[in-house]
DNA sequence: ACAATAAGTCGAAGCGCTTCGACTCACCCT
DNA sequence: AGGGTGAGTCGAAGCGCTTCGACTTATTGT
């Protein structure tokens, strides 16, 4: 293990000046520059991340905590992280990964050990127990989801009340008039995750104004729970032509069903989805639907988080504006 | 930010006895360990991990490396993902979240820094270029998947040959004759990821022995590179009547497939599928599957990686043993 | 009864780095 | 010519923790 003080030895300088070298912090002249650099290069040198963490009380590290339930939403979580890992990286952070297993406590032991410097929470729900301890640690943070109080906070977040309202309009335009909702799993209204209901209140809102007839419907995924729900929407509305669904693990089975059912797809209904692009593009029917940019999601968050720790912070809420991308299941409505 | 000497001085001790009764490696009378924990509570006390790190040498943390390709058996990733952070946790260790992105140069910062006391490799390929820099550093390593080159290191993974020789028996048990293998897309192949490779290598000698016809096709996902696939095979294999398939992304655009030729599952034609257990299940049809054990590779890793850490490192491969579960893709060869 | 041992505690020396103040030289301005 | 300025470098003081050796007091064996 090669440390600052040999490469000062080996470069016939100070420790000091190595230090201002790597930082830059000091001017140093281009000559001392080159021979410690040629001395780290010759030596292998690596700084100690411990030693810089406890010296400078700066660990380079941003903490990212996910959900446990690696059965939701996982593609976006998925996407989310890397782009959150990649993105640090770029400004020289590195990325702690959290489960929400630990909850609550995992952000005191992350803030109060000085582990990371600052953190990005995701799968905030309306009124997340993690949040009142994140405000009192005074720690940069950075929210994925919108939680109930955002004062002080900084959130980053796909606007789905727009997202709502963007599909309704699409459906709308195509003269659909009797549409049906196919949201989340219960357990996650339940939960009160937000973005849900938040879709779901734009799609009405347009619905209104629009003059929509909209029904709603939680679903569990899979096959049966999804052939169970089907069943009660044409029962109540028979006429309803047009679907929204926003549940990955929903999708292919409603269009197996609607397939089963003799309904062409987008002949006789069309159906939107919410859901990332590479699910609307790989389904069994390439499907229009409101990407949900995940990517740019983590990015956003890292950038803001770095923006704090410079001190160009900004506390606030940005909501993405949705995307909606025409493709092969939505069509006019039949006549 | 409280410190050990604040914590010390609080209860009436030195620095030294403090540390003593955080990590146990000297005696403590009962009387002072609780006058010390009383003080740790009450001043809201938590190590800080920098200094920690500085005078063991021990960061407590694991750095996980993951693919960058976040397009590709995400759900599987995500799993193991999960299970490394939970499983670490409950060894006391956290996870850092390294991507492929930065490919072996990061092997390189993190072992040099001392920021990770050990490393999981995610996807690993047969010849990975991460691996002589993992070696050479020497620092503990698990490696989840099967590289070329074994030697001195610790590997986890499915054992994929056996899972291609279940898949082969189970459908040779059922009479099928005529099998379709429908593989990961070719850019798999071609980055010899080696678990595609050792399926197929299981299939086709079990294949041997049972006496069936194997055709093997890799395969993009999607609706459109599916069906131009299993056009080619009914072409070639008419009388098919297996399918085994290892590509996430080609199970639903095949069965809409089979249906649209109006193939029943599993009357006329039986699906077994390599995938993680959820997708089996959320499968238009409940699908006949070999599960990757995601978790458990995840877990596994852990703790090999921390009887190393322990000392009780061994070497040597770990292959866990496929599980075939029936549902309702498979069923008797048509007469 | 006395050395040997164990239990419990403390002080001090670092771990490898950052950073502050101070020092030495040019060099420039008037 | 003399003081001011800025560039370039160094020394030393920590950052908060672990850990080694040493010390004090009980406890044990013979």
């Amino acid at each position: 293990m090669v440390t600052l003080a040999e490469v000062a030895r080996h470069a016939g300088v100070s420790a000091s000046t190595v230090s201002y070298v790597l930082s830059g912090k000091r001017s140093i002249s281009s000559a001392t520059r080159l021979r410690v650099e040629r001395s780290i290069q010759d030596l292998g040198y690596h700084p100690n991340a411990g030693a810089r963490a406890l010296a400078s009380s700066k660990s380079n590290i941003i903490a990212l905590m996910m959900p446990l339930r690696t059965d939701m939403y996982v593609p976006v979580m998925m996407e989310i992280a890397v782009a959150v890992a990649t993105t640090a990286r770029t400004h020289g952070y590195d990325v702690l990964l959290l489960t929400g297993a630990e909850g609550a406590p995992a952000v005191r032991r992350v803030t109060g050990s000085g582990m990371a410097d600052a953190m990005i929470l995701m799968d905030v729900e309306l009124d997340d127990d993690r949040l009142p301890l994140l405000r009192e640690s005074g720690q940069p943070a950075v929210l994925i989801g919108l939680p109930a109080e955002t004062v002080g906070l900084t959130c980053v977040d796909l606007d789905f009340v727009a997202t709502g309202a963007l599909c309704a309009e699409h459906l709308a335009g195509l003269g659909h008039r009797d549409i049906a909702v196919i949201g989340e799993a219960p357990a996650v209204y339940e939960r009160h995750t937000g973005f849900a209901e938040r879709t779901l209140e734009g799609l009405r809102a347009r619905a209104r104004e629009l003059d929509l007839r909209l029904l709603h419907r939680p679903s569990d995924g899979g096959y049966d729970a999804m052939a169970a729900t089907l069943a009660r929407i044409f029962d109540e509305r028979p006429r309803t032509t047009g679907f929204v669904v926003q549940n990955e693990s929903a999708v292919e089975p409603l269009l197996a069903l609607l397939r089963r059912q003799g309904r062409a797809v987008p002949e006789d209904v069309s159906v939107v989805a919410v859901c990332p692009d590479p699910v609307a593009v790989h389904a069994s029917v390439r499907l229009t639907s409101v990407a949900i940019p995940a990517q740019e999601m983590g990015r956003r968050a890292v950038e803001h988080v770095v923006a704090k720790l410079n001190g160009h912070g900004t506390d606030g809420i940005e909501l993405l504006a949705p995307e909606l991308t025409v493709r092969a299941s939505t069509g006019p409505a039949p006549a």
